[in-house]
DNA sequence: ATTTGATTACGAAACAATTCGTATAAACAA
DNA sequence: TTGTTTATACGAATTGTTTCGTAATCAAAT
């Protein structure tokens, strides 16, 4: 139950609000030149998917001088929260220890990672 | 890498998948009727989906007798495994830890659940 | 044998996501 | 001004997923 929206990004979508997480503001092209170091796709596709995500919502855009700038305007946190527990969900029958471990088995997880997942196991237990 | 084949079943292959690995053989009117419970589609729509899946290969048929029986041929862990790392590459840029931390915040684990992860990561650690 | 019920097969519609070609407009340089 | 470059807008083709109606088939009951 929550309040906000219901977010449901695509996978493309996914993508784009990655970099727009990363670099705060953007236009068409600066998304594409660093999506185009992964992916293989033309300058019109990723202004295009970048409109529709401006028609859906997830998205902000300022067009008031030509070359128009993005904003991402769904929140990174939320958005993780819900994909990871529709993953639970869906993949996992609904348990969240069994998602961890499969991340963390094979994903190798550095010392340092687990230790401060370790940290954060005991914070949550305290209370 | 991998040397396996590259699984992406879809969220509706998913559902079907979960039941056939939970129950092992099936038949289709098996699957729809667990499947009715959280979803509303028609018999034939559960049957097409599943026909589907032989074809891309997830799953087997029996044809031996009239009603055919259904059963996972792609392996429930692998699934997983791959499922989580591409969301881990998606949608947490790499770090499993911080996926790993966001499925404990809101998923409220239970004491039993953090337990059971402090176990496994100890085990992890001493490699 | 005929009817009834349950099953699979097939095809197509409805919908959604992705991709890109072409048109148009603005900015800028010559 | 005129041409070149760089944007956005628009529409449409393509592909993938989901849904279901209808037909054909088989088995079991009458």
């Amino acid at each position: 139950m929550s309040t906000g929206q219901n977010i449901k990004p695509t996978e493309s979508e996914l993508e784009i609000l990655q970099i727009l997480w990363e670099k705060g503001e953007c236009t068409v092209r600066d998304v594409h030149e660093i999506l185009e170091k992964s992916k293989d796709a033309g300058y019109t596709t990723t202004l295009k998917l970048m409109q529709i995500m401006h028609e859906k919502g997830l998205v902000s855009r300022d067009t008031s001088s030509k070359t128009h700038i993005y904003k991402a305007l769904v929140n990174q946190e939320k958005t993780q929260q819900q994909l990871v527990n529709k993953m639970i969900d869906n993949v996992f029958n609904g348990s969240a220890a069994r998602l961890v471990m499969q991340a963390l088995g094979n994903h190798s997880a550095s010392k340092d990672e687990i230790d401060s997942i370790k940290k954060y196991l005991d914070e949550l237990e305290k209370k």
